[in-house]
DNA sequence: CTCGCTATGTACAACGTTGTACCTTTTGGG
DNA sequence: CCCAAAAGGTACAACGTTGTACATAGCGAG
């Protein structure tokens, strides 16, 4: 019994035909219970465990999907791959997944890929096709697009409120008394397209004008990924132009934890001096010094719902529902980056 | 064309047979050159796509791999899936990530279960089952073990000089002058089995015999999980406890940023009170106030190396080969929490 | 001009599973 | 006691691909 068994052997070994032990492995009712019994017996002892390219050949799902993201290494993306894995489990579902490096070519490369007739169905999140990518986005095969980038596109969308969260951190910044908030990571060309960069950009903007203090631009320091060297460089960008500031909303928390460390360097402290606010809520802000308060996102719902809109897309017969589009709520937490002081940080505000 | 072609709509549309388009898929050597080029351009226009599920059906292989780690909201497992999925893709592979979260059943499960039929073999990255279960290794599904707990099993497996490298790390914290170093992240039981804390520990033990140091077990916090929780109890209970420190090595970076934050709050200076030592370099720990000091285990090569083993049990014919173990190299990466304050860290030692 | 080779291609089976259609036995109601 | 229907099962095809074995044409050497 030294090599893997197929159905063929358990229906030999059993008696019956190859067909009953597909009954009694899919949980068909047509099939005796004591029959039932012994097939499951034998398919234990002889270890049989069905081919999943056979079945998915036969029935045209593999039980497989996908996640293109940009690259594990970016802490919001792991966590929400951990979301996504979970989020499938639970529906039988496994996850394989594929990284696009933002690079756009490779995400033109994997939505018309030769994967696609592999797993059931695509879970996408851009990071570097844009609203005049949107037709690439046009197949058949069952695909959900997570985040910004693409709106009004063919295919069903998770995403969330980016630009009322951001404005609603801006307002928590406002509250606790700052008034000469600066912006980092910001998109470097205003408004271009509808990248998360500029949605949060554009909440930034409607708060302060929403208040009294309007837009200062020496303030909004643009350009660079959104990774923890890209927040130190804000910070020291800001200083070397002499701009007076005493709160930084760093548009993703990598960027707010790279600023954490500039502004130590800078002898700035953080909320006396100078208060942070993020965005994401990773892990990682509950540790760093100090905490971090950030725009919760809700990863967890966010996978959630994606993975049930692509199973619903999986299941579809004929005829295709239209697009649908679903905004996760949001939350802020507060913590030390803003003056909170107390262990586990608290739920200012969510919806 | 609105539903996927098969290989027989485009030897249809070529007017040959499926096999001589599927030797163009396949780069064959029997087409002439003009039919090749015929079928090549049927193919993009019809926007054909290979079907893996039947492709792996007739060839047994479906270029997929697994790879098997607790969570990839661990920070260590979430680069190394990077790294994976990064070696993987120079192969022409992809991978499908399950998570164990450090459980003995879902471990088990995930070694026989249903899904071994489906991928071409297996990275397994064990948290919670340990040499008492060498056997569930015993598979003839290509597998390559991951780390540490289990040695001398019947696979493949890519693991590190934890021992050596701890002791090298404690030695850096001797050569700087420190002598009372505390150890956190160590085993619950000392030496129960070959868990990475035990081998660390044992690496932290004999660099402090070696010295005329010693050990003093009240510098030894155990027990909880790696997580930056448990650096941050650790350093508490030290507090609490009265000993005397003024170095930390933590067992994980995850710990020791946990213990960073822990220490600040109790307004120790790092590296002036307490110097800290992590393990794993992640990217978080050049970016962390201060900037960690940590031991870089080799991710990539680990990666690189566990793919290529894997690769080569794929591919093995009939017999197989005995089963063969690869060490990575390490260095040690200094940064400011143990007194190097220059940009990126230097490398202090490497193998 | 014919043999044998190479170059190019074809037909068919097989991989392991599930859907469709059918067949046989038992069972119970009239 | 007979017939219909339910219960339990079977046989065969099909999913889309690739391996094996064979077919045909063209061409150079003898």
């Amino acid at each position: 019994m030294n090599v893997n068994p197929t159905i063929h052997d358990v229906a030999r070994a059993a008696g019956v035909s190859i067909k009953t032990v597909s009954n009694v492995l899919n949980d068909n009712p047509k099939v005796g219970p004591e029959t039932r019994l012994r097939i499951r017996r034998l398919v234990d002892e002889m270890g049989y465990r069905p081919n999943l390219s056979a079945r998915g050949l036969r029935s045209g799902k593999t039980g497989v999907i996908g996640l293109a993201v940009p690259s594990l290494r970016e802490t919001y993306f792991a966590e929400l791959a951990d979301s996504v894995i979970r989020a499938a489990a639970k529906k039988g579902l496994r996850v394989v997944i594929e990284q696009t490096n933002g690079d756009r070519d490779l995400e033109i490369a994997t939505l018309s890929g030769g994967q696609m007739r592999f797993i059931d169905g695509l879970l996408f999140s851009p990071a570097a096709i844009g609203q005049q990518d949107v037709d690439v986005l046009t197949t058949n095969d069952p695909l959900v697009l997570l985040g910004e980038r693409i709106f009004g596109g063919p295919t069903d969308h998770v995403t969330m409120h980016n630009t009322s969260s951001a404005r609603a951190a801006v307002e928590h910044l406002l509250n606790i008394g700052r008034t000469k908030i600066a912006l980092i990571g910001a998109p470097e060309q205003p408004a271009d397209e509808a990248s998360s960069a500029n949605l949060r950009e554009r909440g930034y903007r409607q708060a302060l004008e929403n208040s009294a203090i309007g837009i200062d631009p020496r303030l909004v320091v643009r350009g660079g990924t959104w990774h923890r060297e890209t927040g130190v460089a804000a910070i020291r960008r800001l200083r070397e132009s002499n701009v007076d500031f005493d709160a930084v909303f760093a548009l993703n928390d990598t960027l707010a934890l790279g600023a954490l460390r500039a502004l130590a360097q800078y002898g700035l402290r953080v909320p006396q001096d100078v208060a942070v606010m993020g965005f994401d809520n990773i892990d990682e802000g509950r540790f760093s010094l100090p905490s971090l308060t950030s725009v919760d996102p809700g990863r967890d719902e966010i996978a959630e719902t994606a993975v049930a809109l692509l199973v619903n897309r999986i299941q579809e017969k004929d005829e295709k529902a239209a697009p649908k589009t679903v905004k996760s709520g949001f939350r802020i937490v507060q913590r030390e980056s803003t003056g909170f002081a107390d262990g586990d940080g608290r739920t200012l505000l969510s919806t």
